[in-house]
DNA sequence: TATTTAGGAATGAACATTCATTCCTAATGT
DNA sequence: ACATTAGGAATGAATGTTCATTCCTAAATA
C-alpha cells in the first residue's frame, strides 16, 4: 500500500462520516478519522462542497461501470430491466455506506439540481436506465405512461427497501431480491 | 382575524421556511417572518428540535384525517387501497409545503427512529395503511412477500412522484394519477 | 539550500439559546 | 372615572458554541 495515498485517505473518511452524520459532519472530524491535519484537507479539495461532488462523481463511477458489466444487451427488454434492478439491489446491499451516501446527497441542494438536469435532457448517465423505458415505450411493451413516471414506479420502491434493509428492518436475500425485480417490472409492464 | 396567534405564526412561518431551506433555517429567521421576536419562540416551544417535532405531529394528525374521510370500508381491498393512493397524492399536491416538510423529516435522525418504530410493531398512525396490506397478504391477494415490502412497492414511488411534481418536473393531473394508482396496484397484486 | 507538502492553532461567521429589560393588560385602590 | 400597580408576555442584544477556512510554521523532499 502506498502509504501516503492522503487524497484516498480523506475521501474514504469522507464517505463514511457523511454516510452515518450526514453533510453536517466537521472538517476537523474527517481530517482525524484520515488521519491527516485540518488544514491538509484543503490541499487536495479547495472546500468542502467539492469534496462533497467529488465523492459523488465517484460513486456514480463505479455504480454505472456495475451496471453496464454483464448487461444481457441481446435479450430482451423484460430481461434486461430485470437485471439493472437486481445489480442495483446487489450494489447497494454490498455497499450501505455508498447508499446512505447517495440519499444524503439526492436530499441536498446538490442532488435536487443534478436530478432537475437529468429529468430535463442533459443527462449523460442516468441515460443507462431512462433508455429503457424510452424503448419499452416507443414499442408499448410498457404503460403508457410518461417516462418519468415509469422511471419512479420501477425504481421507488428500491430506494424504500434499501434504507430498510440497510437499517436492518429487513433483510434482502436473494429470492428475495428477484421477486421484487419482477413486482417492480409488473408495476411498467402493460 | 384574531392578531395573536403567535403560536400560529410560528408553525407556519417554521412550516415554510424549514420546507424551503431544511432544518438550518435559523431561528432568527422563523421569528422574523412570523413578526415576533426571537426569545419569543421560546415562549412556545421548549427549543428548535421540539418545535420541528410538533411541526410533524400536526401535519401526521392532517393527513390522517384526510385518508380517513370518506374511506370506502366496505368495498374490496383494491377499491380501498386506490382510494388511499389517490388521497396520498391528492393530499401532497394540494399542500406541498407539507410534502417537503415531511420529506426533511424523514430524511433526518428524527424521521429515521420514528420509521423504525413504526416498523417494529409499536406504531399507532401507520397502522391506517398497513392493515390493507395485512388483510390482502393473509387473503393472498396480495404477492406473497413481506409486508414491509409490499409497503415500499406500493408507496415509493409515491415519494419519487410527488417530489418531481413539486419540483415542477411533471404535472400530476387527474387521469395521470388515476393511472399511477393503479400501475401501484399492478406492483403488488398477485 | 530551495521548494513543496503537512499540520493544527487561530480566525471569524453563523447560529441556538438566554436573560435583563420593556410593554401590556387588567385588577385594585382612590 | 381615573390613577396605580402587579404580573405575565414579548423582546432583541449578548453569550457561548460549533464549525469551515486560512495562515504561518515545521517537516519532508529535491
Amino acid at each position: 500500500m502506498k502509504s501516503s495515498d492522503k487524497r484516498g485517505e480523506i475521501m474514504k473518511a469522507a464517505m463514511e462520516l457523511i454516510a452515518e452524520h450526514g453533510f453536517r459532519a466537521p472538517m476537523a472530524e474527517i481530517a482525524e478519522k484520515a488521519g491527516v491535519g485540518a488544514g491538509t484537507i484543503y490541499r487536495y479539495f479547495e472546500n468542502k462542497d467539492v469534496l462533497i461532488t467529488e465523492l459523488h462523481r465517484e460513486l456514480e463511477e463505479k455504480i454505472s461501470a456495475t451496471l453496464l458489466e454483464g448487461y444481457p444487451v441481446e435479450r430482451p427488454l423484460r430481461e434486461r430491466f430485470l437485471y439493472r434492478i437486481r445489480e442495483l439491489l446487489r450494489y447497494f446491499i454490498a455497499h450501505p455506506l455508498h447508499f446512505r451516501y447517495m440519499e444524503q446527497y439526492f436530499n441536498s441542494p446538490y442532488g435536487i439540481s443534478l436530478h432537475r438536469d437529468r429529468l430535463l435532457g442533459k443527462s449523460g448517465n442516468q441515460d443507462i436506465v431512462m433508455e429503457i423505458f424510452r424503448e419499452g415505450s416507443s414499442q408499448q411493451i410498457l404503460k403508457d405512461l410518461p417516462v418519468v413516471v415509469l422511471f419512479s414506479l420501477a425504481f421507488g420502491p428500491l430506494i424504500s427497501l434499501i434504507r430498510d434493509h440497510t437499517l436492518g428492518l429487513i433483510c434482502l436475500e436473494e429470492t428475495l431480491i428477484q421477486k421484487i425485480s419482477e413486482a417492480c417490472w409488473d408495476g411498467i409492464k402493460r
